[in-house]
DNA sequence: TCAATGTATCGAAGTCTGTCGATGCGTGCT
DNA sequence: AGCACGCATCGACAGACTTCGATACATTGA
């Protein structure tokens, strides 16, 4: 912990002066952190490049067996990539087809942006 | 579980063909989410944040209180962003600094952007 | 209406992660 | 040399995450 500092004029180093105001909210921080968690798995990275290279939607069924990871496993991983926004769910019969969601690289593009702007 | 399928012609049904190949490699995979991962806390992101807003190097003590977090939580996130290879350590005397690598933002929107390639 | 099939949800087990206080290490000042 | 200070590491604990089998739900076809 550090201890409390009188109110100096000119502190002997320089270190410890007070970072440019310009920090994210905890809203901003811990949305940022949600999406990029929500790639941070080789299961969904895998899901998301392959939805992008096919360029259309794809049926669950696709992933299960590529993956090697039980339906169940998979169903989770696309939920879970859907809530961060990155994909869009269609049902088509009895299958449901997973598709990028269109915004999804912009988004992306512009957090990684963020970091510079 | 999916049945093994015979060779068909033509299937009844348009689902359950197999993707085109270009799917990432394990390594790929694995590498790519553990970037990802490295940034999928609020407090890294702040961290980031700070740095690049900075632009220049930054010593731990800055964070310490603005985060909200206490100086070995503080140490063991930059650590974290350091294995990733997203930050540079620098020591000064007593004071140790941290900055953007140069190369992070390239490689970040290397990863957006191989999802369109 | 009943059976079959694809998908989502549930509950549980194991692992990983974030967080802290305590402590060790290195540097600089007296 | 001794002390003070900044930072990293250690050990521990709580919470979140990944994964699975079992099961429920929804849709289609007989």
């Amino acid at each position: 912990m550090r201890t409390e500092l009188p109110v100096l004029a000119s502190p002997p180093i320089a270190c410890c002066v007070p970072l440019a105001a310009p920090l994210l909210s905890d809203e901003e921080a811990e949305a940022t952190a949600a999406l990029f968690r929500a790639l941070g798995d080789p299961a969904r990275v895998r899901i998301v490049n392959a939805l992008a290279t096919a360029g259309e939607p794809v049926c669950v069924c696709e992933f299960v067996e590529p993956l090697g990871l039980s339906q169940p496993t998979v169903s989770h991983h696309l939920k879970k990539l859907t809530a961060a926004g990155l994909l869009e769910r269609e049902q088509r019969g009895k299958w449901a087809y997973y598709s990028l969601n269109p915004d999804a690289s912009a988004t992306l593009a512009a957090l990684v942006d963020l970091k510079e702007a």
